[in-house]
RNA sequence: GGGCGAUUAGCUCAGUUGGUUAGAGCGCUACGUUGACAUCGUAGAGGCCGGCGGUUCGAAUCCGUCAUCGCCCA
């Protein structure tokens, strides 16, 4: 075996065997175990978030597969309208090429080969990550099958009368000429201003001041609207105002969604363009003007010399003109939220248009009902508010999109705008007897990619035509999901799932973290702070990655800023820390908070746990290569307490395990398996075998005990620890199965340890716990005493307990080893102990002889530290003891634990100031 | 403005129904080439658990309030 671990030089090796063994597919006649994989974008990239997510996907199919449940993890990918347009029409134009001028047809199958080019690159990068989907089964949402439930779904929402036809306002991006959803909508704080307009009242000779954020809308303005109950304008309710440059005549309105505190407590209304005016006007019966064209210029409606202007020269011509009329009041700096689309970068406008909308209230009760009634948990339990706040405030759900890549809307319209839902057109005509002499046309629309994402869990498991698996894996177990799309996703899953299957789409939802860089900051491609998984799995130089990060940036100031900060946070770019000390890494940061930032020191950590259980494999294997290992009955009679002692706490570790996974905390899962293997199998029982199998010719049984033990338990630590660090444990696995002749070829496919609790031996862990307990004392006198490790000393041990004196003579030669000890004697009480130095262990005095090793100077002041600390919690103690209250009210148990604490540590304190007073007396 | 969440060691985070002497990893200091591992070992330093007030015999933990930061929605 090599001396450190190489991950590069096994993973791909084993996931490819795995994946020709076919041991993804799910086998087996036990329980159903599902996950449903959030589908990435096809053409994309992976991305911590996907790190994390899969991580703990992977951790809970393999942890269920191996405890013999049918595991499946459904795989599949999603179309991501938009982007893979956008991405496919940047190649077009670069080719000086638009959409238009190749045509629909010829512009899908552009889409297509661009999909079949790079859509594996992200299939590919999950299995990096040692993901055990199942790639037999893999889907897609524009597959043939699930294009025509997302079809059937439609039509039949349509004919419920849960699907209309509607014309509102929307999330318009006027650079990509499609509706955007809100989550594709950003809205950040720009610096902006906030214009002050006089808007004279009609048959008067006064004016009404108005500010606003948005000038150029004034040409759509419908209304002004005040407070009802501002003072200020109260009289002037029900008159009208001559709106500047358009010579029309406007009400002025009450209205409470207006904020008196706000500007001048006055505001015009543009109900066509703004999401609040638009309820404003629906209240006011207002008739909203719109004033742009699908490109955001100014369009026909407006005064002849704004059309055709774009709406940031429009705006400029407006506030100039306005100030020509003497209708400028002042212009403020204003800071306020601009919406944009985060695909363009182009300013969103609110945008009446036609679109398709799914009548949301009726499929939301019993999406609700089901959280409600707990058929559906999250985990954490928080989020239900969240998902409830959002669920009892919906608004219908736009689903088209002016894209032409997704499934086309199945709609079609004949010359008078008539519309039919079906199958195709053939259907149509035969279902609506209507006449070849008719010509129809198709919706030109397609559906949001959140459509078909919402019917993910039972159309990638076959419904309705294939329902095999439906029937055995749906609902599904779990879901494993960021925050950031439980109401774009999660809320449409079960909405959807439940109105067609009449099931939950999952039983619980567990909802991680996002993942953020080390400064706490989003990742983001534009902030250049991303950190590709993949880099950390394989390394990356600093070159590399400055190169990587400034791809396709259009800024250079943004660039010489990505550089920098790249330089000063990786200046040696990144090691390859292979794929399970990442892993491990996403398990030790998956607690319950919303914010996971990544830090490269924990991964580096991993990095070296995983060599540390490499090295322990390599200790292992030097001492049972080439023995008999034999099996259990041949060693129980012969194992030492440590032997015991490791089982018993594998046994507790293993509880720990399960009891975490369980409960989706798998950072205190992490936690525990760290712990156990490192400060106990390494530290402590490596060590305590060294004495056994180093002097085996004395003992031949108990060295081939500790061989069988410390064998078996590590092929056990294998298999607990196989569902986080895949790689590293089949690996390792293969070797101790092959000397312990089990029979199977993958760890993988092996049980997980079951809990057996014959296994657990208080007695052992109370009697190691006193090794450890006399092996640190010593150790500690040592360190702080200066004694030099290599030094081996004389050591006595002293107390009025018979156990400690048995103790010791059971344990001498452990003792020895593990403290490096000349020699250890039990001193009667009846005897002077030499001048030394002490440590106490409960009520054992652990003595190092001075002989001119320790300084008399130092021991005293360790003393007096010692003492101190005793005094001041015995003075806590006391002051607690004595008050009345406490003992009358605290349970007995605690007041019977306190008085014992305490006169613990009056003893100790006793002993050690009598220690000090022969130093003194010296 | 409304809602949610956070604030614990230099850094990143745990801390179950109040009983704590507040933990881990990384970092830091000292010492160390002992026959798995320097990607290591041993020992150590380091915290008024954001501030104030309350409930309680007892608060990091429960309640109120303020501060700072973050997210979502207006």
């Amino acid at each position: 075996m090599e001396k450190t671990y190489q991950p590069q030089e096994l993973e791909q090796a084993w996931y490819k065997t795995w994946e020709d063994r076919g041991y993804f597919a799910p086998s087996g006649n036990g329980q159903p175990y599902c996950i449903v994989i959030p589908p990435p974008n096809v053409t994309g990239r992976l991305h911590m978030g996907h790190g994390f997510q899969h991580a703990i996907m992977d951790a809970l199919t393999r942890y269920h597969r191996m405890d013999g449940h049918q595991a499946l993890w459904q795989v599949g990918t999603d179309h991501a309208g938009i982007a893979t347009q956008m991405v496919v029409e940047r190649q077009l134009n670069s080719e000086g090429k638009s959409r238009t001028d190749i045509g629909r047809e010829a512009f899908i199958k552009k889409v297509w080969n661009w999909k079949d080019e790079s859509g594996n690159i992200i299939t590919q990068q999950l299995r990096r990550l040692g993901s055990s989907l199942d790639w037999t089964r893999e889907r897609f949402t524009m597959d043939e099958g699930l294009s025509s439930v997302v079809q059937k779904v439609f039509i039949d929402l349509y004919n419920e009368g849960l699907i209309y036809r509607g014309n509102r306002l929307v999330n318009w991006d006027p650079k990509l000429l499609t509706a955007i959803s809100d989550l594709e909508v950003i809205s950040e704080e720009e610096e902006g201003s906030l214009w002050y307009f006089r808007y004279p009242i009609a048959d008067s000779s006064e004016n009404l001041v108005i500010a606003t954020t948005r000038p150029e809308t004034l040409l759509g303005d419908a209304a002004v609207a005040i407070h009802p109950e501002d003072q200020r304008y109260k009289h002037l309710i029900g008159q009208q105002v001559n709106l500047p440059l358009c010579n029309r005549k406007i009400p002025i309105i009450a209205d409470t969604y207006v904020d008196p505190s706000f500007g001048t407590g006055c505001v015009k209304i543009t109900p066509a363009h703004d999401f609040n005016d638009y309820e404003v006007g629906l209240r006011h019966n207002l008739e909203p003007i719109n004033i742009m064209t699908d490109s955001a210029a100014i369009n026909s409606e407006a005064p002849s010399q704004y059309v055709g202007l774009d709406r940031f020269l429009a705006r400029k011509k407006i506030v100039e003109e306005m100030s020509s009329l003497g209708l400028l009041e002042k212009i403020e700096p204003h800071r306020l939220k601009v919406p944009r689309g985060d695909r363009s970068g182009a300013v969103v406008e609110p945008y009446l248009t036609h679109q398709w909308y799914v009548s949301v209230e009726s499929l939301a009760g019993p999406a609700i009902a089901a959280v409600e009634s707990g058929e559906i948990e999250f985990v954490p339990k928080n989020w239900e508010n969240t998902y409830f706040s959002w669920m009892r405030d919906l608004k219908d759900w736009c689903i088209s999109r002016q894209l032409w890549w997704g499934h086309r809307i199945p709609a079609w319209y004949d010359d008078e705008g008539k519309v039919y839902v079906g199958d195709s057109e053939e259907a149509i005509r035969s279902a609506h007897k209507i006449s070849e002499k008719i010509s129809l046309h198709q919706d030109e629309d397609v559906l949001d990619t959140w459509f078909s994402s919402a019917l993910w869990t039972f159309s990638t498991l076959g419904w309705p035509n294939e329902t095999s698996f439906f029937d055995r894996f749906h609902p599904t177990n779990v879901l494993v999901t960021g925050f950031d799309i439980i109401f774009f996703w999660v809320a449409r899953m079960i909405m959807m799932t439940l109105k067609f299957t009449g099931q939950v789409p999952f039983k619980k939802v567990y909802v991680t973290g996002l993942v953020r860089d080390e400064s706490g900051q989003k990742m983001s491609k534009s902030k250049g702070n991303i950190l590709d998984p993949i880099d950390l799995i394989d390394g990356i130089g600093l070159e590399q990655l400055v190169t990587k990060r400034t791809a396709d940036m259009m800024q250079p100031k943004l660039i010489e800023q990505i550089e920098k900060n790249t330089r000063e946070a990786f200046p040696d770019g990144i090691e390859a820390y292979g794929t399970d000390a990442l892993r491990f890494t996403f398990y030790s940061l998956a607690s319950t908070g919303r914010d996971i930032k990544f830090d490269l020191g924990r991964i580096e950590g991993h990095r070296n746990f995983c060599n540390k259980i490499w090295n322990a494999a390599r200790y292992v294997e030097m001492n049972t290569d080439g023995k008999v290992i034999g099996s259990a009955v041949d060693h129980i009679g012969h194992m030492s307490i440590a032997d015991h002692w490791i089982v018993s706490s594998f046994e507790k570790t293993l509880t720990a395990v399960r009891h975490s996974l369980e409960n989706y905390r798998f950072d205190s899962a992490a936690q525990d398996l760290q712990e156990f293997i490192w400060n106990e199998y390494c530290d402590w029982y490596v060590e305590l075998s060294k004495p056994v199998l180093w002097d085996e010719e004395k003992n031949k049984a108990e060295a081939a005990a500790a061989r069988y033990v410390l064998l078996t338990t590590f092929e056990k630590i294998l298999r607990l620890l196989h569902p986080f660090m895949p790689f590293i444990t089949e690996e390792l696995w293969q070797r101790s199965a092959a000397q312990l002749n089990i029979r199977g070829e993958s760890i993988m496919m092996q049980p997980y340890p079951c809990i057996s609790p014959e296994n657990l031996n208080p007695q052992a862990e109370a009697e190691i716990e006193w090794i450890k307990g006399v092996v640190v004392g010593i150790r500690n006198i040592r360190g702080e005493m200066d004694i030099s490790p290599a030094k081996k000393i004389t050591v006595f041990l002293r107390s009025n307990h018979d156990v400690d004196k048995t103790a010791l003579s059971q344990h001498r030669r452990l003792l020895k080893k593990l403290a490096k000890l000349e020699e250890i004697n039990w001193l009667p009480e009846s005897e002077e102990a030499p001048v030394s130095a002490v440590q106490l262990y409960g009520n054992l005095e652990i003595l190092v002889p001075m002989d001119g090793l320790i300084d008399i100077e130092a021991e005293r002041s360790r003393l007096d530290k010692e003492i101190t600390k005793l005094e001041s919690s015995a003075k806590a103690l006391e002051g607690r003891l004595n008050n009345p209250q406490f003992v009358s009210n605290a349970p007995e148990k605690i007041v019977e634990k306190e008085k014992n604490r305490l006169r613990e540590i009056n003893s100790a304190a006793a002993m050690l100031m009598q220690k000090k007073n022969e130093l003194d007396s010296m």
